[in-house]
DNA sequence: GTCTATAATGTGATAGAC
DNA sequence: GTCTATCACATTATAGAC
């Protein structure tokens, strides 16, 4: 199921090794930047949260923005895990379904995290120029939306205005983006206090409704 | 169809007046926080992109937040409209069709603000405790979601774990959060390219077929 | 690994002239 | 309505001691 056109990520993240305190680094940073962005978290912040200084954590990572791409890299492990998990899934439909309720279980987990991973356009930009989070990104997207990986595989910004006059005036983005929506919707304030089972079975059967799968 | 439970707004949005000197002000606002988030809009780069002083804002917005605010409230004018439009339809399903369309029109025709309006924790914090929006967001989800308007109306928190053995062990705040992430997903970095005619079209037919109308 | 101290710059906000 | 000039404070980041 492994799309042999598509490199191999040139990192795992689950490879990447962080100190204890680097990790206790990036686990506060992970709530402050959920709760008042990138731009919005200061250093200041951190260390107060951790009860340190600012230099302290200037000994751990040398710039803000490396924070930013770590805490990203960090917490983004059992996401790979899950992408890797559907590449070796049988065929197309099972991969779907198999990555699909992992993403929600991941979302869902980690509700307050996810605004900040999809809603921030700083921690966007600095992401989309993190190769690691680039590739992991388009795994995904290539995972839930390609309709036909023959055709299509290489390079996702090609497919657009192929067979323009059919019923696929699709382009596969879309639906991509949609689902992204969807998935990262339970990280909405007013969702907070749902349960997690209910959310995570209601957020599946809604997805799967979206992708015309049997749920 | 307006739900004779719920006050009458306090304040029309389409009623604040802004001098042309401020709607300077936040037609620059808006395009900045749409892309760098409202913590990391600085005033500095306002007055910038408006060619003036900081000073010169300050003499027409008290603080940041006053500016926040403001901004919010008039784009989101033709929003306001839209919704006295859908509570003014027919019937339940009807009034659900047209505020779908209208919503899906005004986030495709903003893409990059949308993103800003929903996705910023700081944009929200200030929003949600400003009273004619939140009031616009209540009126929004109510004619959205609120499947028997009857029974509920008056508090969407007492709803939940009512009819639990039926197929309903719906809370009515999941579809909505979902709807919300169907339709601010225009705003996504990766549908920037795409045609606003097509986008609306999709995005209509994946929004309908997860509320169940009619396309 | 953490501290104190400090540099250099940017921040929101104000006073008063034109 | 905009300007120059300024304030008090917060910001990222560094140097060097413990």
């Amino acid at each position: 199921m492994r799309p042999t056109t598509t490199a191999r990520p040139a990192v795992r993240l689950a490879e990447i090794s962080y100190s204890p305190a680097q990790v206790r680094v990036l686990t506060a940073a992970l709530d402050l930047f959920a709760d008042n962005g990138v731009a919005g978290t200061t250093l200041q912040m951190i260390a107060d949260r951790m009860g340190v200084t600012k230099a302290a954590i200037y000994h751990q990572f040398r710039t803000k923005e490396e924070i930013v791409i770590a805490t990203a890299d960090y917490h983004s492990v059992p996401l790979e895990a899950a992408v890797e998990r559907a590449e070796a899934a049988q065929d197309r439909v099972e991969a779907r379904r198999v990555l699909l309720q992992q993403l929600i279980d991941f979302a869902v987990r980690n509700r307050a995290g996810v605004s900040a991973w999809r809603g921030d356009p700083v921690m966007t930009r600095i992401l989309m120029k993190h190769e690691p989070f680039r590739g992991l990104t388009e795994r995904i997207y290539t995972l839930l939306v390609n309709e036909d990986a023959g055709a299509v595989g290489v390079d996702a910004g090609a497919v657009r205005a192929d067979r323009l006059g059919e019923e696929r005036e699709n382009d596969s983005r879309i639906p991509a983006a949609i689902l992204v929506g969807v998935i990262t919707a339970v990280g909405q304030p007013g969702l907070a206090a749902i349960d997690p089972q209910i959310l995570r079975e209601q957020v599946f059967r809604y997805a799967c409704r979206l992708l015309n799968l049997p749920d």
